[in-house]
RNA sequence: UGGGGCGUAGCCAAAUGGUAAGGCACGGGACUUUGGUUCCCGCAUUUCCAGGUUCGAAUCCUGGCGCCCCAGCCA
């Protein structure tokens, strides 16, 4: 990003903080947090909003807090606090001292629930769940008072009190806010403000037995951290007013502007954390870090940098209407670091055995080969070269379409950085037809994989010395979703069955024998791949493909089959 | 059908009354020892629709239409 990018107005928050910082509103102070729930994983949905907060505070010379919003203990878990704390980290940001749990406000939230019954403005409700449900009306139809909405302060106070201390079973009795029963908007109709739960809370243990809902618990933990701006998703939108007055009643001394943007919908996966947990605990992939996954975990298994994380959350803009962004865009961004980055080396995905006649029977040749053409600081490293390689089968056709430029039968190719060779004869199996191997010439002439005689030789393949070639497993990933959209019910049904293709007789060159996790790599004309985190071995090597290399010729070979 | 939002290209997204940025995708070309990268060129006479105000409207007004969110003791 240029500075020139950043100083153009960019998007409708950083307007709305730009604004407040010229009218010295919050006495020129930017304090934004990040709250996420610890149940389940981070994907790149919550990047999208650690980005921006994180980004924001960063800009304006403010502070980002990460609080984990663990109001509901059913279904958190001290798990997801932890890989939460590992993704924000490894996606690059810092929060410094600023780490806090909403349960830390617990004590404080109380006495708050207090000062709002005794103002009046909230009352125990010995409803049923079922009744307060048949209370609140439609949208269309107001709602009724609850007959416990006249308790007096004191019957209240006293029968709160008794909800904390556990005299009471689950679902008996819940704190509400006395607002509006007949309001429009369904979220001021006499809100729950507590709920009894007797469950173990992973931070606060067994200290209490009611816990308070997030409609009251964010408003006043943003207050309590002097939050400027709390900027939340869209669907929000509609507690906003439930925010203002939960802070206004209470009086306190700040009061954060909530602001709302569209949350990040992403074509050919899925956001929804209980749709992911179903994927998880259906088997439908390994984990939660499965590279399949859009969550951060699964991303960075699968060879994503930060770098294009914050990239693509950069790019694709903050505002409010509703959208769906193109996976393309995320591949863009992965690829354009990668090919900055990533080591070059040459690995044959599905083998084809090639035989040069004429080359001598034990020669062995080294050829120097560039790592990263984008970027000589690399070096170089040697490739071993003898009579008999491995190309890849998709390399070679016995009776190729037009555009097909690379080996067929009387044809010549470069292998990269090495010799011409010309196809000679083709061995088939007599019993399928498969072609097993080539039998090829080789031009000596052609050294390093050039001529100066102005042949033309349009196709360059990559290849392997048979007998100096590693075996690796390789696992091709591919969307999740096959089809775009994946709000569907059913989107099970939806899944890519070929979303992982695994290769067990991947043979690389051997230099990948010095493969190190956390480095990308290129397979020359396939693909950027990484060492698996989990299963890669030195006995057993293990590569996950990132991405695939931009591919006109498959567009081509596509449009001809139709 | 109550309330709250949102409609600018295939997908994102700028524009703040002065004559439709940018990115992705797509198409074409150049270069290339990766069919990669890079580089050029093209891609909205028009902003959901219809009226109105104005010298001038994506921006303002009126009326439609479409989509999203809300009836958890979830967040």
């Amino acid at each position: 990003m240029t500075d020139n990018e950043t100083s153009s107005t960019g998007n409708f928050i950083r307007q709305i903080i730009s604004e407040d910082l010229k009218k010295n509103k919050n006495n020129g102070e930017v304090i934004t947090r990040f709250p996420p729930e610890p149940n389940g994983y981070l994907h790149i949905g919550h990047a999208k909003s650690i980005c921006l907060n994180f980004g924001l505070a960063k800009d304006n010379n403010g502070e980002c807090h990460l609080r984990f919003d663990d109001t509901n203990p059913c279904k958190e878990d001290i798990e997801y606090v932890e890989s939460i704390k590992n993704d924000v980290k490894w996606l690059g940001f810092d929060w410094g001292k600023h780490l806090y749990y909403s349960s830390d406000y617990f004590d404080k939230l109380y006495e708050y629930a207090i000062a709002l019954i005794k103002s009046g403005k909230a009352y125990v409700c010995s409803l049923s769940g079922e009744e307060i449900r048949e209370f609140r009306g439609t949208l269309k139809l107001p709602g009724k008072n609850s007959p416990y909405r006249s308790r007096t302060i004191e019957e209240n106070l006293e029968l709160f009190e008794k909800m904390r201390v556990g005299e009471f079973e689950d679902g008996t009795h819940v704190l509400r806010a006395k607002i509006d029963m007949s309001s429009p908007n369904l979220t001021m109709r006499d809100p729950t403000l507590y709920r009894i739960r007797r469950v173990t809370h992973h931070r606060t243990l067994n200290k209490w037995c009611i816990y308070p809902m997030y409609d009251f618990t964010h408003c006043l933990s943003d207050s309590i951290e002097n939050i400027t701006h709390s900027i939340c998703t869209l669907e929000f939108e509609n507690n906003r007013p439930l925010y203002d007055w939960v802070l206004d009643e209470l009086k306190v001394k700040c009061h954060p502007q909530q602001i709302e943007f569209a949350r990040l919908n992403l074509t050919n996966t899925i956001m929804s954390k209980r749709k992911l947990l179903q994927l998880v605990e259906e088997k439908y992939v390994s984990s939660w870090d499965d590279p399949r996954m859009p969550t951060l975990a699964g991303l960075r298994r699968r060879g994503f940098t930060p770098v294009a994380i914050r990239d693509f959350c950069e790019r694709i803009g903050v505002a409010k209407a509703d959208s769906e962004v193109n996976i393309a865009l995320l591949e863009h961004c992965i690829r354009e670091d990668l090919n900055k980055k990533a080591q070059r080396v040459m690995v044959v995905l599905k083998p084809l055995k090639v035989i040069i006649d004429n080359y001598p029977e034990d020669k062995v040749e080294e050829f120097e080969a560039d790592n990263n053409p984008e970027d000589p600081s690399m070096g170089k490293r040697k490739v071993p070269f003898s009579k008999i390689i491995y190309i890849e089968k998709d390399d070679f056709m016995e009776d190729p379409p037009k555009k097909f430029f690379r080996l067929a039968p009387g044809r010549e190719i470069r292998l990269k950085h090495a010799y011409y060779i010309k196809c000679e004869s083709v061995v088939k199996d007599e019993k399928t037809g498969e072609i097993i191997e080539l039998h090829c010439t080789y031009d000596p002439d052609t050294r390093g994989g050039w001529s100066n005689d102005g042949r033309k030789v349009r196709g360059t393949s990559h290849w392997v010395s048979a007998s100096h070639g590693v075996l690796t497993e390789v696992r091709l990933y591919d969307h999740l979703l096959l089809d775009k959209s994946g709000d569907d019910k059913d989107f099970i049904s939806l899944l890519n069955p070929d979303s992982l293709k695994v290769l067990n007789d991947a043979i690389a060159e051997p230099s990948i024998k010095e493969a190190k996790k956390d480095v990308p790599y290129q397979f020359l004309r396939q693909g950027y791949f990484c060492v698996d985190s989990i299963d890669s071995t030195s006995e057993n090597l293990v590569f996950n493909r990132t991405v695939s290399l931009r591919d006109s010729w498959s567009k081509i070979a596509k449009a001809k089959k139709q």
